[in-house]
DNA sequence: CCTGTTGCTGCAATCGACTGCACAATCCGC
DNA sequence: GCGGATTGTGCAGTCGATTGCAGCAACAGG
């Protein structure tokens, strides 16, 4: 015996299939005599019935999906984000079809046709990759789109992103309540945007304290890498100038630094402190263990979720942002300086 | 202008929808002229055809999609596991859909009930809670499932699990290797599979090797958590039994240990060792680096996905289950006894 | 020249739910 | 007691792709 099927209540219920499917449906409830509504509904439950989402998605042309589009699961940043998506899904009836894009273009590309093609009604895109023309290609074509962790200039899409200006400012603060007049940036890759908003929110905050604005103290990392991370602290080390805290472009990049202070017997926090960003896990089993800005990752997800139901609730409402604020979570790595 | 039906492909080509449909798929092509359906295929091409897999899901009552179930995104364990499903997936043309209880058996129902009505073609099933009797029932009503890193006892599933036993083997001849003879098992919960598999693997591996077999060195932990392990370690120190090295059930376990040690100032690798179990990400970063066993976690996921696609294609074939072997990372935490 | 194959294509029904329209029943006021 | 409004329900078509069956043409064999 199969699932039960809307005919099966119907006929149970000793109606027709179509009024089945109004007094099944809230909003067509009304149309139906509100006896036969709560018969009927008596009957689908007794028999267990489910509507198929594949039939009605036929018909109505939802498929209860919205497609996650992210560069690799693996990667510690989006496990929570996509938790925070799915818990805002459920509950709404909808799931999220995950896609890992390893950040190749082509890839990308091809793992957006193929959620196009299973009829998703929305895309939360969390890469950073994404060239312009597909994206503007796709906002064309009347494809729904959030973007998370990064703001698309010149297109009208909505987008959920952390408060990184405020984060990092956060940071300096802390660093100079605790007296330090030199610190260095090792900022991310410039081409990627968290990376340029936070090297320029850097130099503002250093000037807006009043602290050593000295262009020297800024290294940019190729990558957002620990060993990155390392190349870029040896580069400002050797170069001779002075200070005494460092603000790392994220948490991996401040793991480099890690590196390099065992390489070269640098104690943390005494002689260097370090604040890293995006707390990540087990930062806090780190010698010493790892100051940083938290990024609330499961709200930014939930947030995005919630925007994406929102545009297919109502496609024609403009494009909200949000920005969502950050925190500092005080350990180990920073002290006063010496 | 929408996407491209089968219709307007079969218009374009000057042939019947009928015609076009058994062109485009592989398996029907042989019924149709070779020339016919290299000009179906041409236009179809040409007019970007991407077929709807909810219209033939309608018909063919398959989906094209599987259901992940899994306790929380977020635990570090799962998302390479999850990696390793999408990979194997995507090729085959599947997409999945991934579930968490967070170990709450009423949520995991409810969840497993949403994947179905979703007309799920098979079940991943990575919980260690789910009871008995809702898994029977799944069985009997002919659910193709798959299980990970657990073996359903007395139910005729297939699954993949690590070799623990084996694992252990190897942690306890390491540590054998370096000269340890009094060498303590900080055991997860016995009521979990893993538990039990890996405390009765360290009894027999201590035997096999003649070394130091005393219940004395054998504590059992309330959860596989950091804490845990720490209560767990105190209590082995505190009954006073004289031990060199611990195998801990997991890493978060032996995270617990580190704790123990910076509170007791005991200094690891030189007065105890430590080997974890599963090697998760930035161990490495620790001090000293955990040594561990390391799980082929996104081949676990991958070899999931290929047994549920092999159930798919035929369901009559019999229960078939993987054993996959694990590594022994050698890192900082391990050294020979004083 | 007729019958019987073989090979290819078209017709139409089908999957399950939704929905515009028509029709029936009921009720109202005058 | 009749016309007209108001519910409530049924009919049938639709979404897009698949598939059993029928039909048609070409061709071989007798």
């Amino acid at each position: 015996m199969q699932t039960p099927t809307l005919r099966d209540v119907a006929d149970a219920a000793g109606v027709h299939p179509a009024t089945a499917s109004r007094a099944l449906n809230p909003a067509t409830r009304g149309l139906v005599n509100a006896d036969t509504a709560r018969r009927v509904i008596k009957v689908a439950e007794s028999l267990g019935y489910r509507p198929n989402p594949i039939a009605r998605g036929l018909k109505t042309a939802k498929s209860g999906t919205v497609g996650l589009v992210i560069p690799d699961l693996t990667n510690p940043l989006f496990p929570p984000i996509v938790r925070g998506i799915e818990d805002v899904l459920e509950p709404a009836g909808y799931s999220g079809l995950i896609v890992n894009t390893d950040n190749d273009p082509g890839r990308e590309r091809a793992q957006i046709e193929q959620l196009r093609s299973r009829q998703v009604e929305g895309l939360i895109i969390a890469t950073a990759l994404l060239d312009h023309p597909l994206l503007a290609q796709l906002r064309r074509e009347g494809v729904l789109m959030v973007m998370v962790n990064r703001r698309p200039d010149g297109i009208d899409v909505p987008s959920i992103t952390p408060d990184d200006a405020t984060g990092v400012e956060l940071a300096v603060r802390h660093l100079a309540d605790l007296g330090h007049r030199r610190i260095a940036h090792l900022a991310g890759p410039l081409q990627t945007s968290t990376g340029l908003v936070r090297a320029r929110a850097f130099r503002s905050a250093i000037r807006d304290r009043g602290l050593d604005d000295d262009p020297d103290l800024v290294e940019v990392c190729t990558y957002w890498s620990e060993e990155a991370g390392a190349v870029g602290l040896r580069t400002l080390l050797d170069r001779g100038t002075e200070f005494t805290a460092v603000v790392a472009g994220n948490d991996l990049i401040a793991l480099g630094c890690y590196d390099v202070f065992a390489e070269r017997g640098i104690d943390c926090p005494s002689e260097i402190s370090v604040v890293g960003f995006n707390d990540m896990p087990f930062l806090d089993k780190l010698r010493p263990p790892l100051t940083t800005i938290a990024i609330p990752h499961q709200q930014i997800g939930a947030e995005a979720a919630r925007l994406l139901l929102d545009a297919i609730a109502d496609p024609a409402r403009p494009a909200r942002s949000v920005l969502l604020p950050l925190s500092l979570v005080v350990r180990g790595s920073t002290a006063p300086p010496r």
